[in-house]
DNA sequence: CGCGGCTTTGATGTTCATCAAGTAAAGTGG
DNA sequence: CCACTTTACTTGATGAACATCAAAGCCGCG
């Protein structure tokens, strides 16, 4: 990793006020000599399934996918990420190895702090600690629950859901572009690509959406609630 | 919760060794002071979905389910946790209510300690921070995967994969009772009691199971991960 | 310019939910 | 303890939802 650098101390970091909050000088020091900050472009994986886990990934511009090779089918992707999202936190205190692969889908900068420090931080800083266990809490609820509410739908549901996901929760906006694929978002919702399309269509003929390409606009977004919920 | 009694200390609890070492006598006997010990019979809930959160549920003998009622839907089953699966940490630091119920489907023994007190040891005692945040970890990890996992496959390959991880995961032998009924089995993999039966039928009539109303034997193991992997 | 991946639509068959109907088992009240 | 009610279990038939197959247009990239 050539290209790595390490630039700015943590000061300026958009993580500072909510994740490192409450650390000494001495810890910020300890942090901020074993972290890597680096831009990943848009297709770059930042880990592979399997490698062992050795920094904490914290995402501070972007999107990244994470996701799971299925051993039968094709991939499934877990979660689509942001900043804030804590999504490196996911499985990283009861595995030595990544269960999954985390790939940016736009270009990001990422901040890799070496998982020992991380770790020696915890053990002499309750605050800390209670702050770590309530991010992971909170990351391992979210996807939890997302997976639990998909699991209950059916497609023209799961469609519905995830496009709301993406005009509520992650572009805050009724048009935005599609940041993946059609099969991509397949793969996130467990269905194949030609109904992804399919039933874009549909929602499209009857005026729930407009679709220009990777461009979506809601249209009507209440029922877009309705069809998410009831689906 | 009259009923409600403090018997025994913490130094004969499975646990003690597990989730509490390291801890100093001081602290052991907050957690003692600040801790219900109680049977819940079979049927009897543990928490409500909704309720405040103040307890840290310790599962010492028995057998729950933890789910979630569905708004449109039936109750999706989340887990069947035994001891040890810490099945208590999922979600309760990052919400003030529960996101699930949990009732219990064996007579079960929990302890049910103060999370104020087990929220003060974290701060001052980094090492127990740490084994929290393991056990934390691993938990969410495994209700994760199971989703995951089950997501991906057709009916006759989620029947198999609930079969093996009974035989495999929570009585490790080939032949036991299902502590579930069958429509219970169809809420935790999310298909119809019908076609639950139907399968377990074809599986019976297939020579992969023995089926005596609730007890099951696998009888071809090798050919049942097949069908889970693959199915 | 041609190749491969993404997108789109249509046709077809499989998988599964739903409906229906009946038996067995388990709890309930007199 | 027995009649009664309810709940669990089981099988079959039917249609809806969905995966799969096929074919063609599109676009970006080497």
């Amino acid at each position: 990793m050539s290209e790595d650098i390490n630039t700015g101390n943590c000061d300026s970091c958009i993580y500072k006020s909510i994740l490192f909050e409450g650390l000494s000088s001495e810890e910020l020091r300890i942090i901020n000599h074993n972290k890597t900050v680096r831009i990943f472009s848009k297709g770059e994986y930042i880990c592979h399934e399997g490698d062992e886990i050795k920094r904490f990934i914290c995402l501070k511009e972007g999107l990244v996918k994470l996701y799971r090779e299925g051993k039968s089918r094709h991939e499934h992707i877990i979660s689509i990420a942001r900043p804030m999202d804590f999504i490196g936190l996911l499985g990283i205190f009861s595995n030595s190895n990544y269960l999954y692969s985390i790939v940016a889908i736009e270009d990001s900068d990422l901040c890799l702090i070496d998982l020992e420090s991380i770790k020696s931080i915890i053990k002499s800083n309750g605050t800390f600690a209670l702050n770590i266990l309530e991010k992971m809490s909170s990351v391992s609820d979210q996807v939890l629950q997302i997976q639990i509410d998909l699991a209950g739908k059916q497609l023209r549901g799961r469609i519905a859901y995830i496009i709301l996901l993406f005009a509520n929760q992650i572009y805050k906006t009724n048009r935005f572009d599609l940041p993946i694929s059609r099969k991509e978002i397949g793969d996130l919702i467990e269905m194949r690509t030609e109904n992804v399309i399919r039933i874009l269509s549909e929602f499209r003929k009857d005026k729930l959406l407009k679709i220009e390409g990777k461009t979506i606009e809601v249209l009507d977004m209440e029922l877009m609630k309705k069809i998410s919920e009831l689906g």
